[in-house]
DNA sequence: GTCTATAGGCTGATAGAC
DNA sequence: GTCTATCAGCCTATAGAC
């Protein structure tokens, strides 16, 4: 039965190819510059071809979009070397932030095109507890690592989502501010990661008063 | 010479007419959706006839631009009311993100279209200092804030621009992640506005060693 | 499976008649 | 000043031939 296998394999192989090929596209002309035209000249198949790989563009993005997830918490992995929990909370915003300035096409189409193609990366863990779920499994790690943090006594966090959230958005916006009008900020954009980071892990540091044990409150 | 005024004040009317229908436009479909024949059915003239107002369609999103900068300058105003500086700051940052949450699309114009509307706005300023600069007005509106705040030792900012663009970031980032994908954060909009500024204004808070005479640190 | 051809849209902007 | 007509281009998606 190798034929079956190996016309299986030729499709997969053709599907990686418009994904690679519209990846590609998105990253230096963004979401709003991939059309079908553009993937079908880059494969050297027709448009129409593409429509038998995929129901639409829509469903093209949400595909990279899963993996821009992957690639996000690629970046932000390496902050769980950090052993001190506060320490590791910065270093997932500046890590997070890096990816951001690094790959702006792909930070877009995740977190700053309206077309909802996130809310679906998200939902489809919601409703049937997806394994491959990239980006419930970003924001848990944050939620995760606030959560260590607020035991270990290091920040105070009743709710760690709210907590977490409130990171994440505050973060996003040196970001998101950044990559649309960047000429207008007058800081740097590292700068503003740094004090947005530092000042509200300062604001979240447990009163002297409320120093729980197995904490030691810096300054 | 009568005539020549009435011609001028009727000039005058169509472009405000022009300017009204795209605001329409721009407010219910955001600004992808404003196209110059939409604006022409909606003033029923052809769409020939509004480049004689307007060189392009990016003119009027500028124009659009700037009143709605005056727009949001009238939701933060009301803060100067507060005596408090910190409370000032707060008060600044809920009136900035009510703004964004009541007019998304205005928002969106200002601080969410890749095509750098604003940055012109800024811009104007900078080279002629022009007397009519909305968006600067609405940012120095906010470094004032944080000056008079640091002034009465009430929280620690040695560079305010800095410490503005912190505050300004971190709340565009809560407003802009609501409007783009509400569905995927837990938490209420506004429960990250209150926690993110309270945060940010306690992280700013000056230790309990360095008081400024004229300041009393509240907890 | 893949193609061509095309339907059926949309867009910004302009030339030239009136 | 205003219009019509049109250029020149873009798009997604599909029917039907091969």
């Amino acid at each position: 039965m190798g034929i079956a296998e190996r016309k299986e394999r030729q499709r997969a192989e053709l599907r990686e190819q418009i994904l690679a090929a519209a990846r590609r596209i998105v990253l230096d002309e963004g979401f709003a510059g991939l059309t079908m035209r553009k993937i079908a000249d880059a494969i050297e198949y027709s448009a129409a071809t593409i429509y038998l790989y995929f129901e639409n563009r829509e469903a093209i993005g949400l595909q990279l979009c899963r993996e821009s997830f992957e690639h996000l918490v690629g970046y932000m992995a390496p902050a769980m070397q950090v052993a001190d929990p506060r320490d590791r909370l910065i270093a997932i915003g500046r890590g997070y932030a890096r990816f951001g300035f690094e790959h702006p096409e792909e930070y877009k189409l995740l977190f700053m095109t309206d077309s909802a193609f996130m809310e679906p990366v998200f939902a489809a863990e919601k409703q049937l507890d997806d394994v491959d779920d990239p980006g419930g499994r970003a924001f848990q790690f944050v939620v995760d690592a606030v959560q260590t943090a607020a035991d270990a006594g290091a920040i105070v966090a009743t709710d760690s989502e709210l907590i977490a959230e409130t990171l994440w958005t505050a973060v996003h916006g040196v970001v998101s501010l950044t990559l649309t009008c960047r000429e207008v900020l007058v800081s740097s954009a590292d700068a503003l990661v740094e004090t947005v980071c530092t000042t509200l892990l300062r604001g979240l540091a447990p009163a002297s008063g409320d120093v729980t044990p197995g904490s030691r409150s810096t300054s």
